[in-house]
DNA sequence: CAAGTTCTGAACCGATCAATACAAAACAAC
DNA sequence: GTTGTTTTGTATTGATCGGTTCAGAACTTG
């Protein structure tokens, strides 16, 4: 029984993801949020609490909607699993190429929270640590499937494989953010997957 | 004929640099570059003009200094050339598990200033361009010799190889960043040195 | 319509931001 | 020692920081 919001919660917090993802926390300032959301500081701070809550939300979100588009990609069961995972590495390259807002790229606002924030944000260090583990898991299932039927050669661990295949999608994403082109991230791509299947 | 310097120049440069690697460049004020220092501001302002130069010569600083124990690493002719890679990325497992200040990667002053400066600030981007080139210029050089040698059996192009090993040594970097443990890490440099030599 | 609750906008808070002004102190050259 | 220049510490600038206060508008409920 009471005045109900003139806004959509989940909107302000996309269009704060947004700016936070663009220009990282520190550099994202209360005003830009307002205007970024379209809200004034009292819906934000009645609704969010602080900056630092609705980043984390932000985060959140973020990392949670990629988590679930990337296991979408890897338990496709159309294909032999070693297909996923180079379907996975192709989307990285689309993902850092298309939709660039001010033609350069984004990057990951999970890379680039654990750059700025891992070592001394706890609660996003936590975050970052629990969505790493969750695409680990995915990751090494679909690897140990594909070493399984044969599409994935490579005899080491899936787990180890895993994090190697982790850790080349964060490279990715920093050379595409440094300005490489194209052909050059897709190029460490099909390297990676070469480590894999043969 | 006037008052000569109280301080080395380049000790207050080194310590801004430490300071910009462990928080960043916004979340660095100038007081924090004070205090690292030892320099009261009139000092910094007066030496280095601004915070934004003081962050490129630091920068600057940061990327030769390190390029050239690369470049020693990758052209250490007593070993072979697929050796020289290996020793690159055991290098880069040590720096980010030795020394670390306060129980944590600060990662690499490049890799997390690409994250937060390369898309708006040219300067800097500039610096990151010229040193990615270098690099790269060193690794590929090295790679072909390896190819031609026969320690490095991948026959993918020498310049695809280098931007894959540095991706990977990016990718390592935000791994420890993430929190990832020493053996996962080197893992990721096997792993990644298994495509090149086999 | 009246009562009760929540939301919203604007003004405002002390703190801190990067940067500057300025005068006194420190030194080199003569 | 005097002159001329630079450095240095302190005080201070206006702007902006994240966050709060508060009054009144807006809306649900009865």
């Amino acid at each position: 029984m009471a005045r109900p919001r003139q806004f959509d919660e989940d909107r302000a917090l996309d269009a704060a993801m947004r700016t936070f993802w663009e220009y990282g926390y520190e550099a994202t300032s209360t005003q830009d949020l307002c205007t970024a959301t379209g809200l004034g500081r009292s819906s934000i701070y009645n609704t969010f609490r602080s900056k630092r809550e609705l980043f984390a939300r932000s985060l959140a979100r973020y990392l949670d909607t990629m988590a679930e588009a990337q296991d979408a990609v890897l338990e496709d069961a159309s294909r032999p699993p070693a297909e996923r995972v180079r379907a996975l590495l192709d989307k990285i390259v689309a993902d850092e190429f298309d939709h660039r807002p001010h033609g350069r790229s984004l990057g990951c606002l999970g890379v680039n929270s654990t750059v700025e924030l891992a070592a001394r944000d706890p609660e996003a260090a936590r975050l970052l640590d629990r969505d790493a583990a969750r695409r680990l898991r995915t990751l090494s299932a679909v690897i140990a499937a594909g070493q399984r039927d044969g599409s994935i050669a490579s005899a080491r661990g899936s787990d180890a494989l895993a994090r190697y295949v982790n850790a080349v999608i964060g490279g990715m994403r920093i050379a595409a953010q440094g300005g490489a082109d194209r052909a050059a991230v897709q190029s460490v791509a099909d390297t990676a997957l070469g480590a894999l299947i043969s």
